[in-house]
DNA sequence: ACCTGAACACCGTTCAAGT
DNA sequence: ACCTGAACACCGTTCAAGT
């Protein structure tokens, strides 16, 4: 049964009709302004200028706005599973994945948190691509498909505990001269706290990109050495199951 | 000025008088049982049987409610600095923090959250404590301070990117016998996601502690080798600075 | 001085009433 | 059939009124 014929949307329309696509980045656009905690619907909703019960429409929940959100932050990163070279494209998605990050730093919660409300399978599907792809590569790489999925985990792990890391010793007063007040680090009892106040000059000078890129030195020998055939330390060979 | 002689809460108290603990513990098991979202000041305050309003005299707000929960799960580490065998330490540790996350998964959000929301300094002691300990027992190792907190950080990373994998994995249907079933992969168009479908068996047999350890022995050999001096591919030595 | 609870300004979401 | 908005059952937090 056709469709009765829809009107197009017409550039004279007064309102530029409600899309999932515009919902969303607004969404995180409110993300990064304003904070994931203050994102409600009605908030949304009035960004928006409309009733936030439209929004239903798009998502069938907060949960599932956010989920949403999260997709479209992954859709940011383009990861090609035939790249000539692996170890290139993964290092270049690390890269991708640390400027995303610094990028949307409200939004680096949803990254790591969603996935853990949802198993797997049920996930959307837009969560789940890198996994696809960077197996994907991986296995037009050489892997054995369960080393894959082995060497995927270990990068997704360093990738994102770097980023952990690095968001966390995100400095509140650049302008600030002295390392010890950048940091706040005046407040620790130095009686307890010893150490992290004489390293304050240390921590002050943390340099992301340096460190990711030391951290994917080793990770990508270690693959590659794999990959090659020599047995790591106590690793499965490279054929398991 | 002495105080007022205090009626010392004699076992006859009808009320057991509140204090910071058992508000930060009753969250905790809340969090555990009814996840983080539902932890509201109010539901505490009815599960204490007390005003909810009672609950700021020991939180100045939810945000700080939440802090005192994760310092409070922090706690539950001992990591002894003095330890003779500092591999070792580190790898219980490691053990340690993954068991606290399989016990405590709705608070996981938590750790990998909350030092994203506040600068270093700033932070409750207890979220800092491990990180001084940690960095205390590897400089008595042998590492220059410096060092000590890079080693630092490759360990937090790993740590954390291991939990947020594992966690990720996690069965919700795990009487399930079809792994497909079991992780809801049915669910995935094959067209668009061949590979993962294919991994269903693999991805349904993680060994969260095996993968733990065998990431362990490849950093505690990456450590080890910088401590007694053999350079690295190309990391600046151990007394850089 | 401390504690209590009413009140305020918000939430997400349901659902009946409109078109 | 779709959209709208009133209403419900919650929030965190302020602050005035009690003791």
């Amino acid at each position: 049964m056709p469709a009765p014929p829809r009107i197009p949307s017409s550039p004279g329309n007064k309102k530029p009709r409600l899309n999932r696509d515009l919902v969303l980045s607004t969404a995180l656009k409110l993300v990064d302004s304003i904070g994931l905690d203050s994102l409600s619907m009605r908030r949304l909703g009035q960004e928006l200028n409309c009733d936030p019960m439209a929004l239903y429409r798009y998502a069938a929940n907060r949960a599932e706005l956010l989920d949403g959100v999260t997709e479209l932050v992954l859709n940011e990163l383009a990861i090609d599973p035939d790249a000539s070279d692996w170890q290139r494209q993964l290092r270049a998605t690390a890269h991708d994945v640390r400027q995303l990050a610094l990028r949307h730093p409200n939004a680096v919660p949803l990254l790591v948190t969603r996935p853990l409300s949802t198993p797997l399978g049920l996930r959307p599907l837009g969560m789940l691509r890198p996994l696809e792809l960077i197996v994907a590569l991986l296995i037009r790489a050489g892997f054995a498909p369960a080393d894959a999925l082995h060497a995927y985990r270990t990068y997704y792990g360093f990738l994102y505990g770097h980023i952990l890391n690095e968001l966390q010793e995100l400095v509140v007063n650049p302008e600030e001269e002295d390392p010890v007040l950048r940091l706040g680090l005046y407040r620790l009892p130095s009686k307890d706290f010893p150490h992290l106040r004489s390293l304050a000059p240390v921590l002050a000078e943390y340099d992301g990109a340096a460190e990711l890129d030391e951290g994917l030195d080793i990770l990508l020998t270690g693959l590659a050495q794999k990959l090659g055939g020599g047995p790591g330390p106590q690793l499965a060979g490279p054929t398991s199951r």
